[in-house]
DNA sequence: GCACGACTTGGACTGATTCCAACTTTGTTG
DNA sequence: CAACAAAGTTGGAATCAGTCCAAGTCGTGC
C-alpha cells in the first residue's frame, strides 16, 4: 500500500525524496487520524532533519492527489486520514478531539440537481459529535 | 424568534446587554453561515464600540446553549448557523468557503451501541464537499 | 438609587498554518 | 558518470483565527 503510493507519486512526476518516503511511512495504517504535528513528530523520529514546512507541503500534495483525506473535525488542527478506499463515518469527541472510525453500511444519498446549487460534489462525509468516555468523567 | 432567543437568555440568568442583543440581531435569518469576523462586522455597524472578544464570547455562549450551531466546514474560520430546528445538510465549496443548506429528508441513521465506542453522541452532520460554479470557472 | 457580580474591553498572547528566498537534491541528458 | 535544470527542502518570519486577562462598565434586584 505504501510502496504503491510512492509508485503513484513517481508516475505523476513527483520526485521520490526521503522526506516524502518518511511521511508516507508515518501515515501508513488503518484507523489513523493524525494531526500535522503528530505526523511531524513521527517523521522527525525517522529523519531528524525533516522540517515542518515539508510535512505541511507533503500533506497538501497527498490531499490534492486524493491519497489521504483532510478532516476538519474539531476547530483545532486538521487531521489526515489515509483510509480513502473504504467509506466510513467519523465519531469525534468535541472536548478532547479523539476520533473513531465507524464502518457503517449506509451510503450518503447523492444530491439531486436542484440541491447541488450548481456545485460539483467531490465527497460527502458524515460526522457524529459527542463526548468520549474519558471526557464524560 | 429573536426576541424569544433573548427571553430564553434572560430566563437562564444571562443579562440582556446591548452587545448580546446586537449579536442576536445580526445572526437572525434562515440560511446564514457567518464567520465570527462577519458577525463582528455586522455588530460593529449597529454598535460601533462592540469588541471582538465579546462577539467570540457571545458566539460561544449561544453555541453552548444550543441556540446556534458551530460549524467547522473548511479549515479556515468557524461558521455559525442559527437554524437549529430544521435538520439539514451543508454543501461547502472547498476553494472559497461558500456554504449552501440542503433540506434533505434523509435522517442520519443512529449508531448502535458497539459503534459508539462508549461515546455519547450529541449531533450528527452531513457535509458535502465540492467546488462552486464561480470557483470552477 | 446602590451595590454586587456579571459583562465588556482592547491588547497581548497562542496555536496552526502559510509564505519565502536561499540552499539542496533528484532525475535526466550527453 | 558529471553536469544541469527544475523540483524540493529548509528555518524563520509572517499571517490568521481564536483565547486570555486585568481593569473598567453596566444590568438587575433590593
Amino acid at each position: 500500500m505504501n510502496s504503491s503510493l510512492l509508485d503513484r507519486l513517481r508516475d505523476r512526476g513527483y520526485r521520490l525524496t526521503s522526506q516524502r518516503r518518511v511521511v508516507a511511512e508515518v501515515l501508513d495504517g488503518d484507523h489513523i487520524h493524525m494531526t500535522a504535528d503528530e505526523v511531524l513528530e513521527g517523521a522527525v523520529s525517522r529523519l531528524p532533519e525533516i522540517s515542518r514546512a515539508t510535512v505541511y507541503n507533503t500533506l497538501r500534495e497527498l490531499t490534492e492527489l486524493g491519497e489521504i483525506l483532510e478532516l476538519n473535525l474539531d476547530g483545532r488542527s486538521k487531521r489526515y486520514d489515509p483510509n480513502v478506499t473504504r467509506a466510513h463515518h467519523h465519531l469525534v469527541c468535541d472536548r478532547c478531539g479523539l476520533v473513531f472510525d465507524v464502518q457503517f453500511e449506509v451510503e450518503v444519498p447523492s444530491l439531486g440537481l436542484a440541491e447541488k446549487h450548481g456545485m460539483s460534489i467531490r465527497r460527502s462525509e458524515i460526522v457524529h459529535h459527542g463526548t468520549c468516555r474519558t471526557c464524560t468523567g
